[in-house]
DNA sequence: TGTACATCAGTGAACGCGCGTTCACTGATGTAC
DNA sequence: TGTACATCAGTGAACGCGCGTTCACTGATGTAC
């Protein structure tokens, strides 16, 4: 059978059996359908098919909720830098570019999860957790940066942390204003993708890396 | 006198005056205080002192009033970042840092006008005039990208409108993941706009572009 | 300069609605013996 | 294997609240003559 999350499957017993469970999936489809402010706590209890107290077993309240789905968005995040890193190969400028692609592949496949963790002004102290998990998402760029940066001579070598900042910037730039559901608003003459590819490009060779090897 | 805009300004007769730029200064004081989502149309009313049907007259309803909001925003940024660019004076490279940072000092000292223009969700086809205005402010980045560019030889000269949307989402993303109201979400090892300077300057290395001069 | 009248920009009361939250309750599940 | 009991996770009714919106109204302002 399967919980679908959805409300009226008729067959459910006085227990739900996973409430908590299809309250995020609830909060994450109607994020998706009307932005992080357009949903409420009797809306996502309703979604799930149950009574509008029910939540309260599971959440204090919505921003709770909200602060548990942002740091399962942060997680799913690192998942899949991580992988898309892959430990740095084939190679590591290969590597870099597919970390910015996976980027925006989660900024455009995950948007209830993006917002959750970048628009929903979630404060990082509202779940215990979410700062690491924020924090663990942004390790992964900042290892990648380092393991760049390192192919530079000790005495022309920017820091890490820098460059995984500026990385960071523009990826973020790049899905907020280009690649999302609003992004009717402007058009380009190239896809989000190519964009990012391009200027991370750009921003290698002035750091003065080159895809052809170090130095 | 001089309309304040707050509100219980007791000398007040039976017409407000300017009850129309009131509810702006309203909108703008609230969002600033509580988000772009967290004010409503009888929160406007009560902080500007008239009754909750009084902004009927003058806007349809709240989404019009955010929308104007937005279209003045582009118009007061695009003022700004024009004057910081000064027509490239005293030369084009100092110009377009003045503009990177003239783009960060906006976004912190007008958070509001920042919100209802980027992350409100305010569609372009909601004000006449809004996308106009948003064309031009984007305009100056442009401008100011091809202003650089002409001076590269023209065989590896990279097109304008791509570096501008190179800037423009670097800025962007500086400005709200690290120079914003929940700011405090993360810890830099420098300010904002030292990190947008120097990630600017990376980037024009990386198309050749060097402060010294052409070449 | 005065008066009549049209128009404008507010008032305040009213309404229906959905949200958040609490409460005593009850059906289902797990466990001690 | 059966029974008593504690605990858990839901229900549904109720409440107060503030919002959006409409409406007939009224005070102030502008203008024709």
């Amino acid at each position: 059978m399967g919980w679908s999350g959805q409300g009226s499957d008729g067959g459910r017993g006085y227990h739900h059996g996973n409430l908590r469970e299809a309250l995020i999936r609830a909060a994450l489809h109607l994020i998706a359908e009307k932005g992080p402010a357009g949903f409420t706590f009797a809306d996502a209890a309703r979604w799930a098919g149950v009574s509008s107290a029910a939540p309260y077993r599971h959440f204090r309240d919505r921003d709770a909720l909200m602060a548990d789905v942002a740091r399962r968005g942060f997680e799913q995040f690192e998942a899949a830098l991580e992988k898309s890193w892959n430990n740095g190969r084939p190679d590591p400028f290969s590597a870099f570019e597919n970390v910015g692609r996976a980027y925006l592949a989660f900024a455009r496949g995950e948007p209830a999860y993006y917002s959750a963790m970048f628009e929903a002004g979630v404060p990082m102290e509202a779940d215990p957790g979410l700062r690491q998990a924020a924090d663990a998402a942004f390790g992964v760029l900042r290892k990648a940066s380092e393991s760049l940066t390192a192919q530079l001579p000790r005495e022309s070598r920017p820091p890490a942390l820098m460059m995984s900042l500026h990385v960071w910037a523009m990826a973020h730039g790049i899905a907020s204003l280009f690649a999302r559901a609003d992004a009717g608003r402007r058009k380009l003459p190239m896809s989000a993708e190519e964009l990012l590819e391009a200027g991370l490009l750009i921003y290698l060779r002035g750091l003065g890396l080159d895809p052809a090897g170090p130095r």
